[in-house]
DNA sequence: AACTCGGGGCA
DNA sequence: TGCCCAGAGTT
């Protein structure tokens, strides 16, 4: 836990553009995105989003495209026909019950359909500004071989560890850079730890 | 706890 | 070609 000041200052110098981000984002485009992403690679869910989010906007809107209209948006992001069912599962559900608008609370976030509890964490976190980290498998690897959380730590635990462990008002930032590090370096296959910028805090270099 | 969904990027 | 990817729902 203590090498986390640490690691906020090496991520400072290599990776400045995720701790600079300040802004809110929509929280439709924010909730809908983040269903689009899950188990997909960034590049194709943003074009998914791109696609959708030229055509429709609003819960209104998606629902007034056909079934194949929806298909052919999304289809880039995989899983297509089974995200698209969550989609309009959850802007039916939207206007249903929330007025056309995103709840801010995780208990109604995780009634929508398509979002368990690392979509719930986004929204709340990118949205609603609310400080929780995402834990998911990148952020959960690279706390693990940090260090932080024991190996055969379940989420929540982990979730625990870092919400101890990050600074007030930055689990934002330290979510972008800690996945970014787990993306370019501490990668599930083939570690690059020679070139990580937090090998010298790692308690498993080379591993 | 195991299984399913899936197109696209990369070696 | 084979392998993998910011998960969640169902059985």
């Amino acid at each position: 836990m203590d090498n986390v000041k640490n690691i906020l200052e090496i991520l400072q110098v290599r990776y400045p553009e995720h701790l600079t981000e300040t802004q809110r984002q929509d929280p439709f485009k924010t909730l809908i995105g983040c269903i689009l992403s899950q188990r997909t690679r960034d590049q194709n869910s943003e074009k998914a989003s791109m696609n959708l989010f030229n055509e429709a906007t609003t819960p209104q809107d998606i629902l007034c495209l056909s079934e194949d209209e929806l298909h052919n948006l999304i289809r880039c992001s995989g899983f297509y026909r089974q995200k698209a069912k969550y989609i309009t599962g959850t802007c039916k559900t939207l206007i249903d019950h929330h007025e056309g608008r995103v709840p801010d609370t995780r208990e109604e976030l995780l009634k929508l359909p398509g979002v368990g509890p690392k979509t719930a964490d986004i929204v709340l976190i990118y949205a609603y500004g609310e400080e929780t980290v995402p834990v998911d498998v990148h952020i959960s690897r690279v706390t693990r071989r940090l260090g932080i959380a024991s190996t055969d730590a379940d989420p929540e635990t982990v979730k625990k560890h870092l919400n101890q462990s990050i600074p007030k008002h930055q689990s934002l930032l330290y979510d972008r850079a800690i996945l970014q590090i787990g993306k370019d370096y501490c990668r599930k296959a083939a570690p690059r730890c020679p070139e990580c910028p937090l090998n010298k805090e790692c308690k498993i270099v080379g591993l």
